[in-house]
DNA sequence: ACGGGCGAAGTTACCGATAACTGAGAACCA
DNA sequence: TGGTTCTCAGTTATCGGTAACTTCGCCCGT
């Protein structure tokens, strides 16, 4: 009648070898599973001779927890989830590459899912890293609104947004200070002596609002006023983004009047369609058309042309999210969210310079 | 004397929502614990009414099961792990975002770890995942041998290969003929009149050596011999691949008699180099060098000269891997390994092209 | 001598699910 | 009518750890 399963008859020596357990190495050492376990976490509770016993038999065994035993206890799952729209992107591949680093060696594993820069996709994301228990969470937003926040909230899961935020939404927050973006942009683009300064933006996100907004002031202050038509959209409802928003959107300021002689761009990729649509129209950059970008993220310097540039830091972004994030882990009350924006500085190459 | 922890006095409607258990949706309904699993796990013990009304109850509360209790009974995690040696590396950034989303939707997890091609990391990092016991395993090595390989068969995790694979160690491999590469990009430089053809090979690797015997390969058909001075290593050790070792191999090939008037480069980044190095020194490309890349990852057409490459049609190798490494899970006897290569192509561009 | 305090380890209950078995009726069958 | 099958659900024992107590000596002070 005797029940002989796992628990007590399991055998170790037949190279079966399941991994080991706690309570193998109680046995071995008889001692008590809790005795283990205690060393494992450097309790008071235990003499200096037997911790040092059950480390060193601990190495020899080569014992690694069970992170979902121990989670199903404590609550904590030692793992991270990161949202971004798009692993492709370099921008965020260096995100990602980041925050791996940065969490690195401290114990925790990285989630890491892309919403392809799509809304729902994202929320399906969220609400998986959610069923897994993250600790915390990364997310590089797709979102209109900040109702997925709303849902992480509820469930008491720490978040820090990156690269794009949202306005009432009270959150934690690494990124650039997008207005300063499109200062330093525009503002180069009419040091470099441009007259008529058209604007590629991007969709509607904090990031390409805050920088429309910086591109508006930079030309309000030398007393220019974009006309209407000058600012165009890469990219209607996330289909078109990218080079080919960039290039479609270049064709159409082409072919206003008067011609822009200069086009800063939400991002790289789309300054990279510009160019093409520029270069296709027989015109010279940057004498006849200066292009500036955001990201500095491609091989930028090996270009057709050389793209100027706005480097985000994109490494601190992610190092800095990351820690941040790890600081949330654990804390009973949610503290008060931390802002931080990286500086962003002007990498100036050849689609500007018209020395 | 009665204890009421958690278990059974928990508040369900203070707004307090710590995440609904089964337990709950049980005493909730009136059924036990066990028939609610068995409802999720479409057992067929239960009545399709009753399985109806669980399920309404279910999605009314939001239920989401506890992945780590599961995991914990079952040893399924649910978790795939990816290590890359470099997630910046469009052609491994590409294969992440394959991999995830083909594994999207299935109920998987994506953990992505990056070994930053230091065969050490590497090694940690698979520990790590092995610690986590993730179902099955994604590897784009670092490594020089496969003993880390070994590790992971002797804890039964199954394992995937891409990109490179180990003489000697008989595994699942998704990846190119690094042969068929490495002749396809040597012939079309031939083809396009080229008589002294070098080559910018990576370390020891597969991919490295694969590629290597096929230039040879296509070179003898030619009745052509390389000199040993024009087949150079673009870094030694780990520490200086990609685009500066591009740039410095290339300048020790232009220094050599004959000068080489064709360069196979094992990959794009050193392509890259390749070329900066040829422009700097005053050379016309593809008149007095042509150059062809591998991967076709970069924004080649928008470079200064349009870059031939060898697409290897990373997205398919990614997708390829996440279907075999899910198909692999939960098999008792390790399936005789899969080798599967995926097609490669040229894509010509003005690197290369004499007209 | 005796209660108190302390150091070091053990007991017990439980985390949230699932595997494997048990049980109560209803339907079926000879 | 008694036995056999089905259906449908419930009981019980884990999975591998951890939190919170409890226990057992032993040294101390009064």
């Amino acid at each position: 009648m005797t029940k002989e399963r796992g628990g007590d008859g399991r055998q170790r020596k037949t190279g079966k070898d399941a991994p080991v357990r706690m309570k193998d190495i109680a046995r071995d050492m008889g001692l008590s599973t809790v005795t283990i376990s205690k060393v494992l976490r450097g309790h008071s509770d235990i003499s200096e001779q037997t911790s040092k016993r059950v480390l060193k038999r601990m190495k020899e065994l080569n014992y690694q927890p069970n992170f979902a035993a121990r989670a199903l206890i404590t609550g904590r799952t030692w793992t991270v989830g990161l949202v971004v729209p798009d692993l492709l992107h370099p921008f965020f591949a260096l995100i990602a590459k980041a925050v791996s680093a940065a969490i690195r060696g401290q114990g925790y594993s990285l989630i890491i899912t892309s919403s392809e820069d799509t809304p729902e996709l994202e929320r399906q994301e969220i609400e998986q890293l959610l069923a897994r228990r993250v600790d915390v969470m990364i997310v590089a937003s797709a979102q209109r609104s900040p109702e997925s926040f709303r849902r992480i909230e509820e469930r008491k899961t720490p978040y820090v947004l990156i690269d794009r935020r949202f306005p009432g939404l009270n959150a934690n927050f690494i990124g650039v200070d997008d207005e300063a973006v499109g200062m330093i942009a525009a503002g180069h683009l009419i040091e470099q002596g441009c007259k008529t300064i058209a604007h590629l933006r991007g969709v509607q996100t904090s990031t390409a609002l805050g920088r429309l907004k910086g591109y508006r002031q930079a030309l309000a202050a030398h007393n220019m006023k974009p006309l209407p038509a000058h600012i165009v959209s890469a990219g209607i409802s996330g289909d078109d983004r990218g080079e080919p928003g960039g290039y479609k959107g270049a064709l159409r300021l082409l072919a206003t009047t008067p011609r822009p002689d200069g086009i800063f761009c939400f991002n790289d990729p789309i300054a990279l369609g510009a160019m093409r649509a520029i270069l296709e129209a027989g015109l010279r950059i940057p004498e006849d058309v200066a292009v500036i970008g955001c990201g500095n993220v491609l091989y930028s310097g090996f270009l057709r042309v050389p793209l100027t540039s706005i480097d985000q830091d994109s490494a601190a972004i992610g190092r800095r999210a990351a820690e941040l994030a790890l600081s949330l882990v654990g804390n009973k009350e949610p503290a008060p969210p931390t802002v931080e924006l990286v500086a962003a500085r002007l990498v100036a190459r050849a689609s500007t310079l018209r020395a």
